[in-house]
DNA sequence: ATGAAAGCGCTAACAA
DNA sequence: TTGTTAGCGCTTTCAT
């Protein structure tokens, strides 16, 4: 392996030079240079980074923080790695699997400073205590969150469910029920205020006992719809915090003789780029995963440099498919 | 940000024995011991890992080419991951895109010394190239692949294929057709050979009309059983190299009215353990991809540590649904 | 059991 | 434009 010395004696000339066209300072001569970069290429030399990274103090490494690499994820990680690699960063993946000590191991790699910046999609830490790691170094979150020190890159799901709303409605349909995933969470709660606000504003009945809450498997969604079927009231549609859940109802309601999207309008939600929804011909809101982990990459960049950065506004998009298809031919599924 | 430095002047000991405790040599007086670790913890002191690895001359990381992040790559990235944290090895994902330069980069950074070693799960690099990386430190492969330089940790999707085709035998189908994905890759062939020798040792009918290649998608399934259908012969089952064509071909199948399983059996083939099988009640083999991350992890590490080594030998396994389950009470799907 | 000192490979002030 | 020099923070002989 070589090294600067052996250039610089190879090349005839001090450290510093082959430093300085190693790093394509100015100043240096022409013929220096060119004299120099022979040598490199034919020693076939390359820097020893971890020397740089020492006498520099950055690694030009970030790390991110997820639960497991479940498709929902791996979308933001993509978009944050992409986003990082323009910019010559790396990007290095914790997946923690819920566990505490993994997500500790992360923070305290920022520590080591052998990361520049940690972008957590999910963190069951107190975050008071993930604050306190900031001095050693930019962080962010994917999660909801207000906090001084942490910023945090988020969708809000209010929209997303507007959106899917506000389809059904046009498409006519009237009697609209709804899933939403863990009943607590931040996202439910969000998508709980937009079936309410949109349901209201249009003069629309909002039962109670159409938002089923705890739902997240194709299971639960055959579930859902038997819940539905014992009811008082059965809907004329439904709209879905996940496209699993939706695909789930799809199949119990073709299994009951239930007509989509005549008899009932169908809308999930797109949080994996999984092909469930176009599998079952299930019309969906997206959720922009992607861009969301560029947004929050950029958003580190700049923290990272210390340079300002307003931030993007990502939005939900609509994809319509058979099931909402109401007055048109349907195809059989 | 502390550092040895001042540990040991606090401590009043040289930074030698800071070293030392840091590293658990032995030789070190308990009350040296003691005394010094309570600097480090007033200090809140931690290692500078560029530093140590710029001493120590490796880096405990390895990488992990993958084309893309799906799920049937991430699937063996968390094998790798999993298994490099035990032994305290952190992995680094590069997800080239199928670009070279991205492949190229990660090769750079074996040069670079930034990784120990490197795990390519795809590359369309020439290996000759790829061989020459291997001075830098151990190359392996998940791609099948016979090189002296370069180890290839990999399946015989013969075996998979196999174990899907005598399900059906046993289950008294006796026409069987198949899907394949790219006609030429080396999992094709190895299939298609499965296909022909199995039929043939059950002297079972190998219609060349009833092996359909380049099929990947949900269409392709669908497409996959117009065809048959308009073929002279029409199979009673037929095997898939992937679950999704599986599915289509099910869905396929329900509008055309045909009942599965009677009429057709269908058995798919699980590469990215998406819940399609699950959804679409499908009889699939699995893939069994994070073990054979942790494979290759365990591989690398012998070699990084120059300790001998005895592969591990892993096979495909069958889960039993709906879709092969002939004389059983048909569930409607 | 402990310390002194050299050096891993590089960068960047400062000097020339 | 180029060289000298002093580290970055750590580990590891070699003495003691």
């Amino acid at each position: 392996m070589s090294n600067i010395k052996q250039i610089a004696q190879m090349a005839g000339v001090s450290r510093s030079t082959v430093s300085r066209v190693l790093n394509h300072h100015p100043h240096v001569h022409e013929d220096t240079r060119r004299k120099v970069q022979q040598v490199i290429d034919k020693l076939d030399y390359i820097q020893n980074s971890n020397a740089v990274q020492l006498k520099k103090g950055r690694t030009n490494t970030i790390g991110v923080v997820s639960p497991s690499i479940s498709h929902y994820f791996m979308q933001i990680v993509q978009g944050i790695a992409e986003a990082g690699t323009t910019c010559h960063y790396q990007t290095l993946l914790y997946q923690t699997n819920e566990k505490a000590d993994q997500e500790l191991q992360a923070l305290e790699m920022l520590r080591q400073k052998r990361l520049d910046g940690l972008i957590i999609l999910r963190c069951g830490l107190d975050w008071e205590k993930v604050a306190t790691y900031t001095k050693y170094g930019p962080i962010m979150t994917c999660e909801p969150l207000q906090h001084p020190k942490i910023q945090s890159i988020y969708m809000n799901h209010y929209e997303g469910f507007q959106l899917g709303l506000e389809h059904l409605i046009e498409k006519g349909y009237n009697r609209i029920a709804c899933t939403i995933g863990r009943a607590e969470s931040r996202n439910s709660l969000e998508r709980k205020k937009a079936f309410e606000d949109i349901l209201q504003t249009h003069n629309l009945p909002v039962h109670p006992e159409w938002i089923l809450d705890e739902t997240f498997t194709v299971d639960d969604g055959r579930t859902a719809l038997q819940k539905l079927l014992n009811g008082n009231h059965m809907p004329d549609a439904v709209i879905h915090a996940s496209d699993y859940v939706a695909a789930g109802m799809a199949a119990e309601a073709r299994a009951q003789g239930i007509s989509i999207p005549d008899e009932l309008g169908l809308v999930g939600f797109e949080s994996d780029q999984s092909d469930v929804a176009g599998l079952m011909e299930l019309t969906h809101v997206r959720n922009p995963l992607k861009q969301m982990g560029a947004e929050a990459f950029h958003r580190m960049y700049a923290a990272l440099k210390e340079t300002p950065y307003t931030a993007v506004d990502l939005s939900f998009s609509l994809t319509e498919r058979q099931s909402t298809a109401r007055g048109v031919k349907q195809v059989q599924l």
